[in-house]
DNA sequence: CTCTCCTTCCTAGCGGTGCTAGAATCGGAT
DNA sequence: ATCCGATTCTAGCACCGCTAGGAAGGAGAG
């Protein structure tokens, strides 16, 4: 899992082969397949791995803000700067296929406890009548959003920052 | 073209291998590299073709609307139902490497344009001290990330008319 | 000490991928 | 009739994910 993160970083996922895997870890390709199902699942071990640390990344940078105004962005720059510092790690999450189940009975517990980080510091913002979950799932589609379009180059990445600030000062009720 | 996109749109991008496609047009592969450069090539030439048909779809529903709000909704619920209704494109556009480039000098036309009717319609509610470039680029975020992440089952897709309410209401300034 | 069993691991190979070199074919101009 | 150039094909390269089947080695029983 190591391995195959680590290369993901460095090369792309494309990089990832069961043979280039296997070659650096020093067993045959076989050996692999003993351990994990096939590299969809290897892919999905690397996306739990992602979930804990991205959670654990999201509360640290919420626990150290003050007011809601402040922990929210907090949220949106730590859950950016994420995507952007682990891209590999972003896209065995939410881009590729890990045959992983989201918003499912059956999602694993590091996925809902990630979510569960955003909804935490999202749901006080939310706003009257508004439903938190919905509200974090609006929020947090934006942030996906922004994090997917900046790294694929689709958007400049000068600008984050402003984005941030719009999107906090807009959705959020403060 | 015609041909890689409806193969993709019926069974999904992975379906669509040179051999397939060189099969269904009824030449031999090579003949399809006399045209592209490449597959790549191929996923560009369909993400254009796309893009052309969204600037549309996004003009033709902004301008059935009265109003800000309404055109805004509009434009929103437009946006995610091209993205629903031809997801291979819109993977072409967005989620797959077509060799384009974004947000650069050398963007081709189809890109910009479709960027310029999001643009059209969203400039008029940035609100004030905020550029509607900016603005355009975090309203498509959210809507690309609601795009993506409901057609991955990120999202449960029940709600998508609630969500689309809830960003228009608070992004936009009328 | 020998023999058997079980686990671990590897070699070899399957059918698939994107892509390309080089030969064959065929129509039009000379 | 002959050549030329464009068009198209066959065959093959190196790679992919994945798997069948056998070799190697240690543990336990007799």
């Amino acid at each position: 899992m190591a391995t195959a993160r680590e290369l993901a970083e460095r090369q792309g996922w494309d990089a990832v082969t069961t043979r280039r895997l296997a070659e650096r870890i020093e067993y045959s390709q076989p050996v692999l397949y003993s351990h994990f199902r096939g590299k969809r699942e290897i892919i999905g071990a690397v996306a739990l791995d992602g979930a804990a640390e991205m959670a654990a990344a999201l509360r640290a940078a919420a626990s150290a803000a003050d007011g809601p105004r402040a922990r929210v962005a907090a949220l949106a720059r730590a859950y950016l700067d994420f995507a952007a510092r682990s891209p590999a790690v972003y896209d065995a999450m939410f881009q590729l296929d890990g045959g992983l189940a989201f918003a499912e009975a059956d999602t694993p517990e590091p996925l809902k406890d990630a979510f569960a980080a955003l909804s935490e510091s999202l749901g006080e913002v939310a706003g009257e009548g508004v439903h938190p979950g919905l509200f974090t799932e609006v929020f947090w589609a934006a942030l996906h959003g922004l994090a997917t379009l900046t790294r694929a180059r689709r958007l400049p990445p000068e600008d984050t920052e402003r984005r941030i600030e719009l999107l906090v000062d807009r959705l959020a009720v403060l």
